[in-house]
DNA sequence: TGCTAAGCGAGACGGTACGTCCCGTCTTAAT
DNA sequence: ATTAAGACGGGACGTACCGTCTCGCTTAGCA
């Protein structure tokens, strides 16, 4: 990924030609877009810049790095007002992670995690430039409907975002569609108000079986296995 | 992927040696393990597997299939018990996601989910193969729920299914680490609970600002664009 | 190659069907003439016949041996009338090997010999099938030329036979070109007259040297390494 | 096939490992030494010089130009002293085509000129590197014997060539074997001197007949056909 | 007449070798 | 010293064709 090079520093040899830097990002995104970021050819985004291969590898060391720094810019601001209706911001909180997907073209948002698998900085950097923008405008609205009151103190705040998040990326990474207005409204409905009709009751008929606690031991290595 | 010819349908020609379609699997599943699925070579496979690239083109179409296939194997029986404790079942039914994916090796669903973008046919194989299963085991515990009256009726059970599954697949394949017990049983009684700690006012004000939805209005086209 | 069965040897089981041969021997001819022998698929030979390819493995072990057997119709008769003119009888003797040439697809025969090299049965049954014939034809001219005392007979027949047929295989293997009839006429006179102003004198000056014999040692090994 | 690019004409890009086109060539000679021409397997050859397939493909543009190019530099230097004994300089003739066969693997040149046909710049390429040098080497003794006055002027000088040359290859090619120093004497004192008894009296008869010139209409077409 | 054996069309088989694509790197001449 | 340019070495791909095999059926002679 590109960094600043800061105050102006100045290094010898031949300098940079910019316009090549502009120019590929400007191909990488037009390529992504109707390529996708399987079949993406550095060597076809090279020609469509009208440069060459090395260019690229000298100014971005990776395919993968190269993609998040065109995408990054196709990303710009996610803010939403925050209002007195936490409902309502809820269903802004969903409408952001919806418009992160849409902003960007489809089929290279996957291939791309995938693709910075393995590489620890590389993932650090997917999550930095793609994942956590959308989530850092949605926590804004968890904190406001906590200081308002509206939600349960005792929710972890970064399950609130886990849930508002997961439902928008499984629904489009798996299901390939976005959701309808009524289809989001209602998920805000149930993670607001639950699904159940008498929680106390679960909750008691639970501890019941809890005094066996048995039933669940061969659980446990399942649920931390990967961890 | 290979579908079972049903009724002992006999063809013309050569059998196809069904040792090689094992070994082949075996090997598939070994590579995966090791190498991952990005840079599985069908090459090696078929090295490994005692037999040749031919023999495998003419059984899998595409690295796609030969992957899902080996990976179906994996997956066997994803059930859970249906008790009276229908908080126990939710977890349960969280743990089956998980469940699934630790059965496989890392570093493969999703590069297979992200190659198998841009065809129908296979993004179907792999619903069909990976992602249905678990949501059909899941499926039998909401099923359950619903009858003893734990849920609330008006309660969509696709989202519900959603939310379960989404909870899973995002902490995987995002943060790349499973849930401990405890996260897991705070999140089923977040569903079941909800999150508010008043949701009757949060309706009563979003129905207040519904008076005046302009406000809303620049959402329809972000929520519905992709659909 | 196919061997008559001699007496009628009637053996159990299906009977070959004899249309099955005619077929295949016609769609080889056709597909050498059209295609060249390098490039003859016996699938395409069998397609063309009506057939299968094992059809044709049960009747002829190799690509090679079919070949022969359908080329060998194509031979013919090679004869040509004798007279009392040595020079027109060789004159004819030549235009059989042209002959025989031109009753064959080209760009068949050379890749055939290659491709018969290091079987020696393969190498037998090319010669006995396509390479004696013009040759057995062309030494009743030269047994007519002997017996009437128009060659020397202190000349090798088989040289003879060699010079004659050898014109004709190079001009045509390898310069991809008959001859006119000048041109024959004027290689029989050569071979009958011989190309020197004075032999004789060449002879002397040949014996001279051969009392220093060590000139010539170093070419034995050259000349019988590959005998 | 590789030609020399001239004056030390410089090109961009990296310059190729001219180890890689030494390694080649010689493993590729190896090659066709224990194999022969017709099984010769491109990938074999590059696993031998340490290299891959597209690096040959690289080079040479078929397996053919590769075999050309590895044959040629087998070649070599062919020449012989001349004399003033013509008859030692044509048997030196003959040894100069038998030394340019033996100079190569067995097994090798029919199946390549067979590959070859059918295209005429590879055809081309064969007569250049391989078909041209000796005839060229051989063609300097027929110079220096006309020159002497040794053959009658009106004797095609390219005629003279292609027995000496025909011969050879007939021999090697459909026999199999080289010629021992009495047979290639033999051969030249033939070749000189004549084969006839009374070359004159076969004239005559011969002139009689034409003064009926139909008998030999039929063969015109024959001796043309392929012109 | 029923049995046995071989040939039949059909089609896929196991496997060799092919020729190509694309990656990421290196070397050159120019700036 | 660093660029633009271009070819490089190499891993993997997906295909064409080979010669063989297995099937279910047909056709005959033998019993």
């Amino acid at each position: 990924m590109m960094t600043s090079t800061g105050p102006a520093e100045r290094r010898a040899g031949r300098p940079r030609d910019p316009g090549i830097d502009a120019a590929v990002l400007r191909a990488t995104v037009k390529e992504l877009e109707s390529t996708g970021y399987q079949h993406l050819s550095l060597a076809v985004v090279a020609e469509q810049a009208g440069t060459t291969k090395p260019a690229l590898y000298r100014r971005w060391p990776s395919k993968q790095q190269l993609v998040l720094d065109a995408l990054s810019a196709n990303l710009g601001e996610l803010v939403t007002p925050l209002t007195e209706c936490t409902l309502c911001d809820f269903v802004d909180g969903i409408l952001i992670f919806l418009d992160a997907f849409h902003r960007m073209p489809p089929n290279v948002l996957a291939p791309l995690l995938a693709d910075c698998d393995g590489d620890p900085e590389l993932r650090a950097a997917f999550m930095r430039t793609l994942f956590d923008p959308p989530r850092a405008a949605v926590d804004r609205v968890i904190t406001h409907a906590l200081a308002q009151g509206d939600l349960r103190p005792d929710v972890d705040r970064s399950l609130v975002l886990d849930f508002l998040a997961s439902f928008v990326y499984y629904r489009v990474l798996f299901q390939h569609e976005s959701a309808t207005m009524d289809e989001i409204e209602s998920a805000v409905s149930v993670l607001l108000r639950g699904m159940a009709t008498d929680f106390q009751r679960l909750l008691e008929i639970a501890d019941v079986r809890r005094g066996n606690p048995a039933v669940h031991e061969h659980h446990m290595h399942l649920a931390t296995a990967g961890a």
